[in-house]
RNA sequence: GGGCGUUUAGCUCAGCUGGGAGAGCGCUACCCUUACAAGGUAGAUGUCGGGGGUUCGAUCCCCUCAACGCCCACCA
């Protein structure tokens, strides 16, 4: 048969790519739709940061996002899918002075604040609209009116709203309090955004005068001995008896000789140290909270560079590692430097600058989160918010347990400048969502704003809300706050769960009473196919568009969701975007065969009496497939989705449906051809709408063929289970028929027969109705195996000798071709398959004469076992036969 | 120091409530067979990390050891 085909025999992703996301858009397909759920289904895109382009992370975000998208829709929910853009305060803010610095030698001083922010948002227009590129090629079918930046008026709105409200709840309080400094932002930063590293320093002991005791040396170790200078107390454990008397008395620290006293606090670790522990309440966590409870004096010794300040006087100017080296100089000087050892502990470092943050008291504004967090542990405990999967909930209790004051502000010039209010003639303090004209107390035209931002993750913790138009009246009621508020599920990384899950639900709780979501879907991280980290240090970053562009945006996505469940890891491997790109053509081509019959082909199935057996088949297994889709779908196991529908695709309806197909399409009978093209055609569409929330482009390229052009492929149903459609029994007969198929190529292999050698076929089976199939279907035998003729028997009947022979539990299958082949090749084959059979029926029939088994087991399983052995049985008697036939 | 996770075929991983070890890629042989060589047919490969326990039965449950990874933690 010849097919005259205008299809081209690859599928080329590009043209159809921009093609149809143009028709998705021109047809409003993305914007919410009310559908037969009558329900709504929002989901929220975690905003990429405008630092720079998007990366896999971002591929899988909206790959996942997206199918899970459209299969809500295509099941009939009004969907709405909001996308946006952060504005990543410090990580932007770094980025452009970097490049301006890089560009210009000039920092954001000598620009000035209003000309610096200028760059920034110069910036960000480039980059963000570079991201939103950079989704539509990858299909996110998110509706774009909804797009907002983190810097928008409404999330400014939300910001100052929340803020304003906690500010006057006392929730929100500005505070002395010592904080993550990190010197390289010159900010401070949050405890979420400290990371502790493991680095090689020195532990020094130092010795220490003490007044009045002149006979007593107290030694005191210490991994920073620069600090020395802002000591305000010696702690010791109050029932330590080593130092029990010297309680009250004072000491006197080296090189600047001031005295301190010794006090004794239940923080210290006896065992830890030398038992003696010097205080720092300026530049220690420990050290201020025993300062707090002791009342002792701060000092501080650091600039705001990190650099020591004057109360520091010998090391003034030095940075920690030449001032550390200075002062152990003069302590060895002195002779008080005891010893000195190596000494491996965690410091902190600055997430985005990666410099050791310095401990460092200062005023800053910070968020009370203890009540907050309580609610947010509470909504999970309960179920009204589910994590997917489940264990990292653990992640984020634990986090949520143990909370600490937040501190939101960050003394950096690119986000949310805090809307608090200062008088310079009264000194007073207020805050105001409106930039006020006068002082609120006094009238005084004198005043000013607060000049730090808030810490970005305060607008993300908002993102919900604001999205959604909050808390601006009209511009909720025109984005219908009260149909899309909460979202149904969040989807994103782990590596967030503290800095923006958590933050959701204790913000949008707060504000709403109603957690933001139903389920927040965790998904993988993506690594190289080594399992590493991708990082532009190591270079083994892949581009998601190179792969678009390689491979199809399909193939790309059809990957990132196959490896897509319940794992922590996704170990991206670009050959395999390849292999899924073979698929994604394999599906191609299979509608390239069934193009020429569609016009034959007719929309409405025919009545079932017509069916043939193979039609009941392939409709069955379609069945199972439909289910296992929306069950996995529904619990978010992409990856058990797309291994359904390819070994669907691959394994039952291009290698057996379609190539059992052709005998029929090819022959005489018109009424079978029309009936199976009409089955085929049912078929694809079933196929492709199961498969268009992960493969988009491909799928709406072949419904606009299937459909005559008539409808979108994107707002059809999608296929639900029909209980009518099972049929275990035919399953079960052509399962049997794909064994005896199988059997007969797999004789043809072992005797080394080309393809184009026709045989003859002595099939033996006491399975009537088997016998009767196969009979009826000798046709499609010759062009599955090339079997010119044959015969079907029952097993008692007499059997050709020394033939190429194989059995299975209900079949045995000779090829005559005595003279033609290796008898002492077949024997020996005969018997590794007796073997290997014998020992399967001793585990089962060891199994039955187990009296514990037979009493323990249940029936269910003890029929199972039964069967088996009898079909094992059955086996190794007919291979016993051919292997006697050689005799 | 605390917590979590991983360990199954050469590679990447699945294996849901315990009942004859799977997929994809790779590999081997043969085939350009009339949708597809980005293809077809057939095939090889596993002490399911080690040890113990529960059970009629353990890849799956419990204990223990080991290796690797991640997160958290006050830098004495």
């Amino acid at each position: 048969m010849e097919i005259q085909n205008d299809l081209p025999k690859t599928f080329d992703p590009k043209a159809a790519e921009d093609k149809w996301y143009q028709i998705w858009l021109e047809n409003k397909s993305f914007k919410p739709k009310k559908g037969k759920q009558n329900r709504t289904f929002t989901v929220l895109m975690p905003p990429p940061n405008v630092t720079g382009k998007l990366h896999m992370g971002h591929a899988l975000d909206a790959t996942t996002q997206d199918t899970l998208i459209r299969y809500k829709r295509m099941k009939g929910f009004e969907t709405l899918w909001i996308p946006g853009t952060d504005h990543a305060g410090i990580s932007t803010q770094a980025v452009v002075e970097k490049l301006i610095w890089k560009q210009e030698k000039k920092n954001r001083h000598d620009l000035g604040r209003e000309e610096f922010l200028k760059r920034i948002w110069a910036w960000k227009e480039q980059y963000g609209a570079e991201i939103v590129n950079q989704q539509k090629k990858m299909g996110v079918s998110c509706d774009w009116d909804y797009s907002t930046f983190t810097l928008d008026d409404v999330p400014n709105k939300a910001v100052k709203k929340f803020f304003v409200s906690m500010y006057n709840e006392g929730l929100i309080f500005q505070s002395d309090y010592i904080v993550n400094w990190d010197p390289a932002l010159q900010s401070a930063i949050s405890d979420a955004e400290v990371e502790h590293k493991e680095v090689k320093g020195h532990f020094y002991s130092l010795r220490y005068k003490v007044l009045d005791a002149p006979e007593t040396e107290l030694i005191i170790a210490t991994t920073r001995p620069e600090t020395i200078f802002a000591d305000t107390a010696i702690a010791v454990n109050p029932t330590d008896p080593r130092f029990k008397h010297l309680i009250g008395k004072t000491a006197v620290i080296p090189i600047c000789n001031r005295e301190i006293p010794i006090i004794a606090d239940e923080h210290v670790d006896i065992e830890k140290g030398t038992g003696c522990l010097k205080v720092t309440p300026g530049h220690d966590f420990n050290d201020f909270e025993i300062g707090k409870r002791n009342g002792l004096p701060i000092i501080n010794i650091l600039n705001t560079n990190g650099t020591f300040n004057k109360n520091a006087p010998e090391i003034e100017g030095l940075r920690p590692k030449e001032a550390r080296a200075k002062v152990e100089e003069l302590l060895t000087e002195l002779g008080v430097l005891v010893e000195k050892k190596d000494h491996v502990h965690p410091v902190g470092h600055g997430e985005r600058s990666d410099e050791i943050v310095e401990p460092m008291v200062s005023k800053q504004w910070f968020l009370s989160t203890k009540a907050m967090s309580e609610v947010a542990v509470e909504a999970v405990e309960q179920g009204e918010m589910t994590f997917y999967p489940k264990g990292w909930e653990n992640t984020y209790f634990s986090w949520l347990r143990n909370p600490k004051n937040w501190c939101i502000s960050r003394q950096l010039w690119w986000g949310h400048q805090i809307p608090v209010f200062y008088c310079r003639s009264c000194e007073a303090q207020w805050a105001s969502e409106e930039t006020p004209a006068e002082c609120a107390k006094c009238k005084s035209e004198d005043i000013f704003q607060d000049p730090d931002v808030l810490d970005t993750w305060f607008s993300s913790g908002l993102w919900p809300l604001s999205t959604l138009g909050w808390p601006d009246e009209t511009a909720m009621k025109e984005k219908r706050f009260e149909d899309f508020y909460p979202n149904a599920t969040l989807i994103t990384g782990f590596d967030i769960i503290f800095f923006w899950v958590a933050r959701m639900m204790m913000m949008g709780t707060k504000v709403t009473g109603t957690p933001p979501f139903k389920d927040v879907y965790i998904h993988a991280l993506v690594r190289d196919k080594q399992g590493r980290k991708m990082s532009k240090s190591l270079g083994n970053g892949i581009d998601p568009l190179d792969m678009v562009g390689q491979y199809g945006a399909d193939a790309m996505r059809f990957t990132l969701a196959a490896g897509s469940g319940y794992n922590r890891d996704l170990n991206l491997d670009p050959e395999r975007i390849e292999g899924y790109r073979n698929f994604v053509n394999k599906l191609w081509n299979a509608f390239r065969f069934i193009s020429p019959y569609l016009e034959k082909a007719k929309d409405e199935l025919p009545i079932h009496s017509e069916w043939h057996l193979h039609d009941k088949w392939i409709l069955a297994e379609l069945n199972t497939v439909t289910r296992s889709m929306n069950e996995a779908l529904d619990l978010y196991r992409f990856d058990e989705a797309c291994s359904e529908i390819y070994q669907y695709v691959y394994e039952k309806f291009c290698a057996w449906y379609i190539e059992l197909s052709k005998n029929i399409l090819n022959g005489p009978d018109e009424r079978a051809k029309v009936l199976r093209a009409t089955m085929l055609k049912f078929c694809f569409r079933k196929i492709v709408i199961l498969l268009h929330p992960v493969v988009p482009f491909l799928t709406e390229e072949i419904w606009s063929h299937l459909s005559g052009g008539k409808s979108l492929l994107i707002d059809q149903e999608y296929v639900e289970f029909d209980p009518q459609l099972e049929n275990l029994e035919v399953q079960t007969m052509m399962n049997k028929f794909i064994e005896v198929t199988t059997g007969i190529r797999n004789i043809r292999s072992s005797v080394n027969l080309k393809p184009k050698d026709e045989i003859d076929v002595k099939l033996f089976t006491d399975d009537k109705k088997l016998a009767k199939f196969m009979y009826e279907s000798r046709h499609f035998l010759k062009d599955l195996a090339n079997v010119k003729s044959g015969t079907i028997k029952p097993k008692s009947s007499e059997k050709p000798r020394r033939s190429a022979s194989l059995a299975n539990a209900h079949t045995e299958i000779f090829i005559p071709l005595e003279g033609l082949i290796d008898i002492g090749e077949q024997v020996s084959r005969i018997r590794k398959d007796i073997e290997k059979t014998q020992a399967d029926y001793q585990k089962v029939e060891s199994k039955l004469e187990n009296e514990n088994f037979m009493r323990n087991a249940p029936e269910e399983i003890r029929t199972e076992v039964k069967e088996k052995a009898r079909s094992f049985q059955d086996k190794l008697t007919s291979l016993n036969d051919i292997l006697a036939s050689f005799q």
